[in-house]
DNA sequence: CTGAAAGCGCTAACAC
DNA sequence: GTGTTAGCGCTTTCAG
């Protein structure tokens, strides 16, 4: 019968159908204070019986946004990249914005045409793109704004970040607390901020407080496990790891050589992954509130997208988690 | 100076700027084969100086596609939906296209109109709803078209799944061939159809060939964690969990009540967290493989799109995956 | 090979 | 209140 109608309705068809002009459909579907109930209700039926819905991409065009934001990430298997997706999905949605979601696989060479190019179908982007040279980054900002960081801040534009050093404080002070005076650090990736700024805590904080060691080790679990007999031949009471990974690797490590954690030895990690509970022990660490970052992330933007507003560098601090693997020094 | 320019050019600013017509903009910023090199070369210029980037909304608009396709999940914490996400993600955007992704925070009241909504803005979708009604999918699926389905069929419509049963048998098959012959079972929520595939392969494959018994559990490390003195008392040699957070908890319970794994009792999962390879003992489970899955999604989109197809459902069959948790019956 | 012009589907002044 | 009309920025026949 009606075999052309599958051809999905459109503003005008709805228009002829119900009798109307465009403008009053379109003042329907918006809903418009004021249009005659019973001319609403002809709009209503005939979109209802053509399966209208407006086409979202014309009516971005014609309103000049797109109600559609972008987060673009280095690498979705990251947990970290995970919760803020999460966080940032979840908060955006509740304000009727869709997420659209670019991840460069790693290859920094690749984000700035993928930030542009989402940038282009939206209103705005959260970016998380550690390695991107900030020369290339501050070029970048015009052309992405209304824009957010995660976790590296720039001049002028707003970001959110993790505040390394005071959970390495957290930390620190908790196994001070239990009489640890020699620790040894288990230091990640050289190249990453993040160990650095970790490191750069840790050595600040052990002036004269306590003895600081280092062991290169990495961010996996294998590179924690590796090194878990230099560990017990360390000298060290206790153990902090670069994050939760590595931890769960010197665990594993230290179990197998029949090193007791934390009757000999105590060991902390870092991020609190959703595994971090359930190792065995389970594990003291600092909890980067993740999901936070994503919501206020969109809060960010959100504002942003609203109104003019100053930009604003916010970091957050972790939360210390103290479980099992973490005890009094012995020593 | 140029304090108007900023105005995001658009293509009519280049063409000005280069002297040439709107049209000519189009075709060089498109690659169209033929525009004189010394035009091309103008507009190109204009372009670069005006920071222009053509804009993807008109250009959807007027093309009639989006080159974005959108993914909806119930869930985007579960580890199975991340990792559909990663393939998906991956392998649309090498062919060029976007990702708008959806979550309806299991509420599956809302799934229904997130994706129309998302429809609206791209040119396919890919659905995992694996709890909304099957009439209201039956008449969803016309105006959601091209449309794959996650882990659920449905007549005429492409969809990709999990051949649980395939994977138990797997599994039954190895422990059998280790001397088990007494299997317990924790399983999964009642209402989960994953689970009811699992427990009729069970029960199906149970025929005189082993003694099957069923601990009511869940989905949860805790749920596995707390039937551990059950299974401990149950008189099996081997356990086959739900899934793998199950198994975990389960390992965890025996190991505290000094029952060794695999020693006196086996135990397996069921998906292959990626944590399953670091449990103690390492995890023996069958690999949903879930990042082919998401690949899989975005090549049986990509051909609806480019062409008519006949709709194809297909099963994965997961990996086993033997590891330290089972070994030889003792008993 | 290039330009003029129509149109993608919707919204928003502006009139009536 | 409702319709007319002019865009939003781009692509694409169709002439020339």
């Amino acid at each position: 019968m009606d075999e052309q109608v599958r051809a999905t309705a459109n503003i005008r068809r709805v228009a002829e159908a119900a009798g109307v002009s465009r403008a009053t459909v379109s003042r329907v579907m918006n809903g418009h204070a004021t249009v005659a109930p019973e001319l609403a209700e002809r709009v209503l039926t005939a979109a209802r019986a053509l399966d209208y819905a407006p086409s979202q991409v014309a009516r971005s065009l014609a309103l000049g946004r797109t109600a559609t934001i972008a987060l673009i990430v280095p690498d979705l298997s990251n947990p970290m990249f995970q919760d803020v997706l999460r966080g940032l999905s979840l908060a955006a949605g509740a304000d009727g914005h869709r997420l659209l979601i670019a991840e460069s696989n790693e290859q920094v060479e690749d984000e700035e045409v993928l930030a542009l190019e989402a940038r282009r179908r939206c209103d705005g982007v959260v970016l998380a793109s550690p390695r991107l040279p900030t020369a290339d980054l501050e070029r970048l900002v015009p052309q992405l704004a209304p824009l957010v960081l995660i976790n590296r801040t720039l001049a002028g534009v707003p970001s959110l970040s993790v505040d390394y050093a005071a959970g390495i404080q957290d930390l620190v002070a908790h196994l001070l607390s239990l009489g640890h005076r020699r620790i040894v650090y288990l230091a990640g990736p050289p190249a990453s901020t993040s160990n650095s700024e970790r490191l750069d805590a840790l050595v600040r904080l052990s002036n004269n407080a306590f003895a600081l060691t280092q062991i290169a080790c990495g961010a996996t679990f294998e590179n924690g496990h590796a090194v878990a007999g230099e560990v017990a031949g360390s000298g060290a009471t206790a153990v902090i790891a670069y994050n939760d990974m590595v931890a769960f690797g010197a665990l594993s490590g230290l179990h197998e050589l029949g090193v007791d954690v934390p009757g000999q030895i105590s060991v902390t990690g870092f991020d609190d992954i959703p595994f971090a509970r359930f190792t065995t022990p389970p594990l003291t660490t600092a909890a980067v509130p993740r999901n936070t970052l994503g919501k206020q992330a969109w809060h960010q933007l959100h504002t942003q997208l609203t109104g003019p507003t100053a930009p604003e560098a916010v970091a957050f601090r972790p939360r210390l988690l103290v479980r099992g693997s973490t005890g009094r020094s012995t020593s």
